[in-house]
DNA sequence: CTAATAAGTTGTCGCTGTCAACATGCTGAA
DNA sequence: TTCAGCATGTTGACAGCGACAACTTATTAG
């Protein structure tokens, strides 16, 4: 719809996100290209750098939002089962790798190349963390419920995280065979719930 | 098949991978060129040609042996404990994440780029489902002697990967902030005794 | 000894990210 | 209304990259 008509473009800068995100769900992040999208939209190669100073910045952008997309989901999430914190955490889960799954190009992006931005990025930082602290506190309610096992809940939200990312990078990179969604779907209850399970009293 | 000979410059093949893995580890994966590791090699920007038909090539050859590299490492630690399921699987998952977090050169190139390398390199292909099939068997050992809950040995293989793969991704990507090795130990165990503890039947 | 061939070099091409300089059109203050 | 300033888009350039072709050199087989 809104190709070039007139000089200046209007939302130049959200068209650039979203064929970036196109481009990575259709070919790689590694063929990703600022000249490349320039050219799909029909505008000078360079034009992209009047709205990220670098292709590192694009990607930063893109990693923020769908972090605060993640965020979000979990948080709703995290509303269910307020009263069962192994239901919660499951929940909990199973929205991750949905998220995940059903926005493969954000979820990439969010996680390529993530030792090299460390520390460049603070509002970056920020959200991404503040996704990690739905899943602590659901895990520190199971604890103060009596009902998860104590220890530090640091390391027991790393693991849960863990699971749930290895499932998702994993199943982004069709490393299951799966032939359907609700096969997917299958995995990540069952994931969750092994965990979840493992992290009960007794 | 492998050229060791001394022709001009001794073994180029296997300093190109070597230099490849350094430049990995200290830098990133993106930023590896061929041209650049000739140059650190003091050769000429074409001489990786003679050994690597392209760029991806040098790629499938390190993940390769990384893949061999970490099959024998599982098939190491699957030898312990061979009458204790739970324990045996322990054992495989904190080799898994002992050897990506040692190797995590090679891990990296075991995994970037996977969804893309899919089916175009049926050896890298073998050798992964090989290592694959070592956790594979430790599931279904445990099954048949009534430790483990039953239901697709494939499925429940698929989440303990997926568990020690989130781990060791999240790991050598900085995501925890763990101040030493004994740290990162601790979490292995715990990850692997969580996954192991919530197969158990009942 | 010599010819074939493996291994390394030089030159080139198109692509990329990025910088600098320039062009254009929108907007707000006069 | 006008017009200056600024945001936005364009053109041109450069170095680095992967990859191909053609050439050179060293090693080994016969």
């Amino acid at each position: 719809m809104s190709k070039k008509d007139t000089y200046h473009h209007g939302d130049l800068r959200q068209q650039i996100i979203d064929e970036a995100l196109t481009w990575i769900e259709g070919e790689s992040i590694v063929s990703l290209s600022l000249r490349g999208i320039a050219r799909r939209l029909g505008v000078s190669h360079n034009a992209p750098y009047r709205h990220f100073p670098d292709k590192e910045s694009l990607l930063v952008a893109i990693a923020e939002t769908g972090f605060q997309k993640l965020c979000r989901a979990l948080q709703q999430a995290s509303k269910s089962n307020l009263e069962e914190p192994q239901k919660r955490l499951e929940a909990i889960g199973v929205a991750y790798i949905q998220y995940a799954v059903a926005n493969s190009a954000y979820y990439r992006v969010m996680f390529s190349d993530r030792q090299l931005i460390c520390g460049r990025y603070p509002e970056l930082e920020q959200i991404s963390q503040a996704a990690f602290t739905v899943l602590l506190n659901a895990i520190e309610a199971g604890q103060k419920s009596q009902i998860f096992i104590p220890g530090d809940p640091l390391q027991l939200a790393r693991i849960c995280w863990s699971m749930t990312h290895g499932v998702s990078m994993l199943a982004i990179d069709n490393q299951f065979d799966l032939s359907d969604d609700r096969e997917l779907l299958d995995l990540a209850r069952m994931a969750t719930s092994t965990v979840s399970k493992g992290l009960l009293k007794k």
